[in-house]
RNA sequence: GCCCCCAUCGUCUAGAGGCCUAGGACAUCGGCUUUUCAAGCCGGCGACAGGGGUUCGAAUCCCCUUGGGGGCGCCA
């Protein structure tokens, strides 16, 4: 028996995001099930759409989920290249074999006479428009003359005029009639194969035994199936897997984030002049076109001009959760079960390991799933309460990695360590910082929020202010400056006050953090050191509008 | 518009004719705990889209309706 082969196949138009992730995890869980291989192929066909480094970032996604290939871009393998734009010899010669087979023919239509079909169609009232195979193909020299005309060539694959049938391994039997199919476009001007061409040459040649990809791909299938029937392959396994939707229903693809920030322009009435400067961005072509919803703006300058009008751009790919804090084996197993389910049991937390061995194509499902942010962040908080303390750490450390310098950058491990031990039930690492940051900024780059000024210090006729006015001898003169001795210091104060301990605590907080949000009053003291300490409240007292 | 797919709590799902008074998880609500933010613990609310069949018996099978989604590119 042949052993089991899968392939993730994007194309390189900038980072992973979900729904890819999901076809990869899944096609490297079957290959890992059966003990089968699972290769990465990168389809860089269209030269409008490739994304400078893209395929770099890809990669870079994958291994951090923990998905390694067998084979493919830097891991290399038997049936590179893994590129397909290094691979058009192969599609060349397979169109020959077609060519000559009268199994496809060239084509000589320009964009607009199939425009103008299209709409003639239309207006004839016929059922949607399907290009009709013409009755007389060019010749050689017809070809030639046109390609000299500087007029578009491309070939198109003869389809049988029958139904079709795709054994889906999750839907079942989807039969496509005849009257859905035509002859298709394979090799495109420019001389490159398209998707629905390329991808059959490359899994026949490499031997794939097992397609998982997305329901977008269904009605491709009969098209794929016809060419491997004409060049005598036997056609892979299919199954298409139900698309990921955001919470909203609507899809969740890389053009909400601009969507997001292109709403935010439209509420502030910034003009393009404005929209391109907090961009960073000299295109003024560009911007207007992305104004109107055409295009997509460049990564960098996206997040640039999210941060200038303090939007919140959604996380849709796996870097977007990365840069939010998440663990890569918590996404793996959030992502597992979106379409997924073990069946049985009640049992939903996994390791890769674990799904590598319960993994099976028969329990993914058919309905559509929503990715709900809350349960993946109740996944996350399990996870991290679980993980082991050097686990956390790197997580930290991974998660300091890809953002930008903050407070917590250039901590050293064990204070981080320490940190960490402090946040217990956080939710992601940028809570470490949400709840720890403020203690680590420069003093004088402290910021004081009103609100908690006004409730915790102000209120009552300035109560906490007076406590913090008291408290500053008090902890001025303690040589024990250690958390457990300041909680006791601390206790007895309120005691001997009639106060809550947290009449007491809350004040020192905003004092010394500028929020009511750091760890155990003790902690924070410690962590903030004595000399710092005093000037801080030192400082949220001068502040304070005078006293009442 | 045409073709295809799908349909269980708000969300992810378990359920493969009687084990279902429909189970779990997240969210939500209430309580406990409490020096903040979280977390934690206990409890509550909450669904078989509708209508026809088939059957002794249907969330499970069939049909229709409705709703949702996908496709109809020289994108992948």
């Amino acid at each position: 028996m042949e052993s089991v082969r899968t392939r993730f196949a994007p194309s390189p138009t900038g980072y992973l995001h979900v729904g890819g992730a999901r076809t990869a995890l899944f096609n490297y869980l079957l290959a890992r099930r059966l003990g089968g291989k699972f290769a990465l192929r990168i389809e860089d066909t269209d030269q409008t759409r490739n994304i400078e480094a893209a395929d770099a970032k890809l990669l870079e996604d994958l291994r951090w989920l923990g998905l390694q290939w067998d084979e493919g871009p830097q891991a290399g393998g038997p049936f590179g290249p893994y590129y397909q734009s290094q691979r058009r010899d192969l599609y060349e010669e397979h169109v020959r074999r077609l060519l000559d087979a009268g199994q496809a023919y060239y084509a000589l239509e320009t964009r607009e006479e199939l425009e103008a079909m299209r709409k003639a169609a239309i207006a004839a009232g016929e059922k949607g428009f399907r290009y009709r195979r013409p009755t007389h193909f060019p010749s050689d020299a017809e070809v030639r003359r046109a390609r000299d005309a500087g007029r578009p060539v491309v070939v198109r694959f003869k389809m049988p005029e029958r139904d079709f049938v795709v054994h889906d391994q999750i839907l079942g039997d989807v039969t496509i009639g005849a009257q859905e199919l035509s002859d298709f476009v394979i090799v495109k001007n420019d001389g490159w194969p398209t998707y629905n061409y390329a991808v059959v040459v490359d899994d026949a040649l490499m031997q794939v035994t097992h397609v998982l990809r997305g329901q977008e791909h269904l009605m491709n299938t009969p098209g794929q199936l016809a060419l491997y029937e004409a060049f005598g392959y036997a056609p892979p396994a299919f199954a298409h897997l139900p698309i990921i939707f955001n919470m909203n229903g609507t899809k969740m693809s890389k053009r909400e984030k601009d969507k997001v920030v292109r709403d935010a322009v439209k509420v502030a009435q910034l003009d393009d002049e404005r929209v391109a400067e907090l961009a960073g961005v000299d295109d003024a072509a560009l911007v207007a076109a992305w104004r109107r919803g055409d295009t997509q703006l460049p990564g960098p300058a996206l997040e640039k001009l999210a941060r200038a009008l303090a939007v919140h751009l959604p996380e849709i790919d796996i870097h977007d959760f990365r840069k939010s804090g998440y663990l890569p084996e918590v996404l793996v197993n959030f992502i597992a079960l979106l379409g997924w389910s073990p069946g049985g049991g009640e049992r939903e937390r996994f390791t890769l390991a674990e799904l590598c061995r319960e993994f099976s194509v028969e329990r993914i499902g058919k309905t559509n799933a929503r990715f709900d942010r809350e349960k993946l962040l109740a996944f996350s908080t399990a996870a991290l309460e679980a993980a082991s303390a050097e686990r956390k750490l790197e997580g930290l450390r991974d998660w300091l990695s890809v953002n930008e310098r903050g407070p917590l950058s250039g901590l050293d491990d064990a204070l981080l360590a320490r940190l960490i031990e402090l946040c217990r039930g956080f939710r992601t690492f940028a809570d470490v910082e949400y709840k720890c940051g403020a203690l680590f900024v420069p003093d004088e780059a402290l910021r004081y929020d009103p609100k908690a000024v006004k409730d915790v210090l102000l209120k009552g006729d300035g109560a906490g202010a007076k406590v913090l006015q008291e408290l500053k001898p008090l902890l001025a003169g303690l040589a024990d400056w250690t958390a457990p001795h300041l909680d006791e210091v601390l206790r007895r104060y309120a005691e001997e006050r009639g106060l809550g301990l947290g009449k007491v605590a809350q004040p020192l907080r905003v004092a010394v953090a500028g929020t009511t949000i750091s760890p155990q009053i003790g902690e924070t003291l410690v962590l903030v050191g004595r000399e710092r300490t005093l000037a801080r409240i030192e400082r949220a007292l001068g502040a304070l509008p005078a006293a009442t």
